[in-house]
DNA sequence: CAATAATATGCCTTGACAAGTATATGCCTG
DNA sequence: CAGGCATATACTTGTCAAGGCATATTATTG
């Protein structure tokens, strides 16, 4: 359990994540909220704390706990060899902010955002020995 | 292995998508590239497929490999949440974006950059003992 | 100091999955 | 049709992670 890819392919850890991404929670609020047990929890979080996505203060007996941003960065790094899949030239930023309802009713694209699928050769018998 | 982050928690998987990246390729070619054994590529491209990363077409008894969009498209929205964690200045173009406000296109000063929407409550509380 | 709250940790069981090996399937060439 | 190449699948095994349960740890309050 070292790389982020593999911390964040828990399902119980990504919730904790995104309730962490409005605010900072103690465990005993991630707990009631994702109606999970303390001790998973606690074991989540301690997951999390070791690949570098959160980070604990001391509050009395609770823990804050609170998001860092380098392993969430680390991720996004990666995906980006792959954004020109779907973003040919268009703001990804656009995209992203999709969720808001008004959006501006400007240049009337008719949302012809899938690439066109550079066309491939057939290829059809191509030199099969390859010398190596 | 349904969730796409489960696909991509597997680094042999992660190296086949790289390689994808710059074009399609042959089971074998992947063979060869990565040092994998024959199975474990048909395996892992197994996987790939059936959780939509990609897609194969014929050539004679060779199948081509190519990327599809939609699972990394689906992984790059989760982090959409957390991205206003590492870019200060890229949330103000966002925000920007969102409802067109005058935000300064500069830098320029550091400024509180308090997000219209986002509620950031410093949910301060247990004010009783200071001394620690 | 005792009692309690909040969190962390240890042990155990169970299940998933990755890789190795062997084999099956499909296609192509002579 | 035989033989070989390219890929897929079946079966087995070892590893490891997630969760339940109990308990330890630390801080607070009276």
């Amino acid at each position: 359990m070292e790389s982020a890819f593999e911390v964040i392919a828990e399902p119980n850890r990504r919730a904790i994540l995104s309730l962490l991404a409005s605010s900072q929670q103690s465990v005993g609020e991630i707990e009631r909220q994702l109606r999970m047990t303390q001790p998973t929890v606690s074991k989540h979080l301690r997951v999390l704390r070791e690949a570098g996505f959160v980070e604990s203060t001391v509050d009395a007996q609770r823990r804050l706990y609170h998001l860092k941003p380098g392993p969430l960065q680390e991720l996004d790094t990666w995906l980006a060899q792959f954004r020109r899949l779907w973003s040919k030239h268009l703001d990804a930023l656009e995209r992203h902010l999709d969720r808001i309802e008004q959006s501006t009713p400007e240049k009337g694209t008719a949302t012809k955002t899938n690439s066109p699928r550079t066309r491939r050769n057939p290829n059809r018998k191509a030199d099969k020995g390859e010398s190596k």
